[in-house]
DNA sequence: CATGAAATGAGGGTAGCTCTCAAAATCTAC
DNA sequence: GTAGATTTTGAGAGCTACCCTCATTTCATG
C-alpha cells in the first residue's frame, strides 16, 4: 500500500518464510510504525507529529511504538548497516592504501542505500538539517559507526584500539562524511553523493587543496 | 559563598560597576542558576536533578530557569569562547601553517580554561561521557565552533566557507578535537590535555602514524 | 488442547519545555 | 521623588516524550 513499503521490500516478511509468524508480525509492525511515520512527518512535519498519531495510523498502542523505538528519532533514523561495512572493510586486501578500502566500502554503502530506498535517504538528510534532535541522533549513531572503525582501522595500522591516535582518526573521519551529507542536503540533493565523498576523502587525506604552508 | 562562584569572578557583577542594577543581576541570577546546577548534580547525578531543585536551591522560579537557559544541558555546557577563538586565530602571521596557527589558539584557549575554572571543565567532560544529551548538546556547540573555523579556514586557503572542504576540514577537525576531551576524561583525567591535543592534531596533520600505504 | 511464553494495550506518572498573564522590580523624565 | 514606561519575574496551565506496571491477548509447543 505504501510505497516506502515497496522500497524497503527486502525485509517484507514475505521473503522471510522460515520466520515464526510471531517474527513476521514483528516486523510488519517495525514497518507498519516506520512507514506510518514517514507519511506523518510527509504531511505534517515532524515537530508536529506525535506518537499518538503515529500510534493510531499504524494501528498499534503507543506503548507499542515505544517497544520498538527507544526515542521518536529513532523511529527515522536506526538501521544497521555497521556490520556490513565492517565485513566488507574486513574483505579488502590487506596491502590496499586505508584511504581506497575506505572508498570502496563507502560507495558500496551509497549504491546500496540509494538503490534499496533513495527517497528514505533524501528525508532523513534532510529532517537532520531541519531538526536538531534528528541531527543529534544521527551524529551518535554515526559515533558508533566510528567505534566500529577503529576496530578496522587498529587492525590495519598495528595500532591500540582505544589508542588516541585511532580514536581521533576515526572521529575525524566520521564527522567528514556526515558533514558531506549535510552538506548535499543542504544543496537540494543536486550534487552527486559519490563525487562528494571522493572529494572529502581526498581532503581527509591529503588536506584542503590549495591550503597551509 | 558557592567555590565555584570564586572560579568565576572574572564574571561576576562587582567588576562591572559600570552596568546597571538590572544587568547586574541578571548575571548574578545566572551565575546563581549554573552554581545550583553544579551542586545538585554533584550531590545525586544529572538524570537525578530536576529544574524545579534547581530553580529552589537558586532562589528564582522554574520559568525562570528556562529564561535563561533554553535546556537543562545548556546549563551546564554554554560558553562563549568562539568569538575570542576566532579574533586569536586572524591575529596569527598570514605566513603561519594553518595547524601551527590552530595549535597555538588551542593552547590558548586551553590554558584560559584551565586557570578559570578547572573543576567546571573536568566535571563537563564527565558529564559528557556519562550523559547522552549533554554529549549531544556538547557535539552541536562544537560544530558551531566549526562553523567559526570554516570563516578562518575560508581566509587563509582562499576556499569559499562554504566549500565542502573548508566544510569537511572544518568539521573532521572538530570530530578529532572532541574525541581529544572524551578520551581525556575516560581516563581518568591522568593525560595532560596538552599532550593529547598535540598528539591529535599530528593525526589530523599527517595521518596515523604507522599506518596504511 | 493445554500449558507456557511472548507481545500487546491500557493507563498512570514524571519531567522537560512552552505559553500566557498579572505582579513586581528597575529605569527614565519631569 | 514621583509618575509612567519598560523589563523581569512568578504562578500555573498545558503539551508531549518517555517509563513502568499489570492484565489480556496471541502465538508456540508437547
Amino acid at each position: 500500500m505504501n510505497p516506502m513499503t515497496a522500497a524497503r521490500s527486502r525485509f517484507s516478511p514475505a521473503d522471510r518464510p522460515q520466520l515464526g509468524l510471531r517474527e513476521r508480525k514483528k516486523i510488519k509492525t517495525r514497518e507498519a510504525i516506520r512507514d506510518a511515520t514517514y507519511a506523518l512527518i510527509k504531511e505534517q512535519g515532524y515537530d508536529a507529529t506525535t506518537i499518538e498519531q503515529i500510534a493510531d495510523r499504524a494501528e498499534v498502542s503507543p506503548s507499542t511504538v515505544f517497544r520498538y523505538f527507544p526515542t521518536k528519532e529513532d523511529i527515522v533514523l536506526t538501521d544497521e548497516y555497521d556490520p556490513l561495512m565492517l565485513e566488507e572493510l574486513r574483505a579488502r586486501p590487506a596491502g590496499e592504501p586505508w584511504i581506497d578500502s575506505l572508498r570502496h566500502v563507502i560507495h558500496m554503502a551509497l549504491d546500496v542505500l540509494t538503490e534499496e530506498d533513495p527517497e528514505t535517504v533524501r528525508t532523513r538528510a534532510h529532517l537532520a538539517i531541519q531538526v536538531p534532535a534528528v541531527r543529534s541522533r544521527m551524529v551518535e549513531s554515526m559515533s558508533e559507526t566510528g567505534r566500529m572503525l577503529r576496530e578496522a582501522i587498529a587492525e590495519r595500522s598495528g595500532l591500540a584500539p582505544d589508542s588516541l591516535e585511532a580514536r581521533v582518526y576515526a572521529m575525524s573521519l566520521t564527522g567528514g562524511l556526515l558533514e558531506v551529507y549535510l552538506y548535499w542536503a543542504e544543496n537540494g540533493f543536486q550534487d552527486d553523493l559519490r563525487g562528494l565523498v571522493d572529494r572529502a576523502l581526498d581532503v581527509l587525506e591529503h588536506g584542503l587543496p590549495a591550503a597551509n604552508s
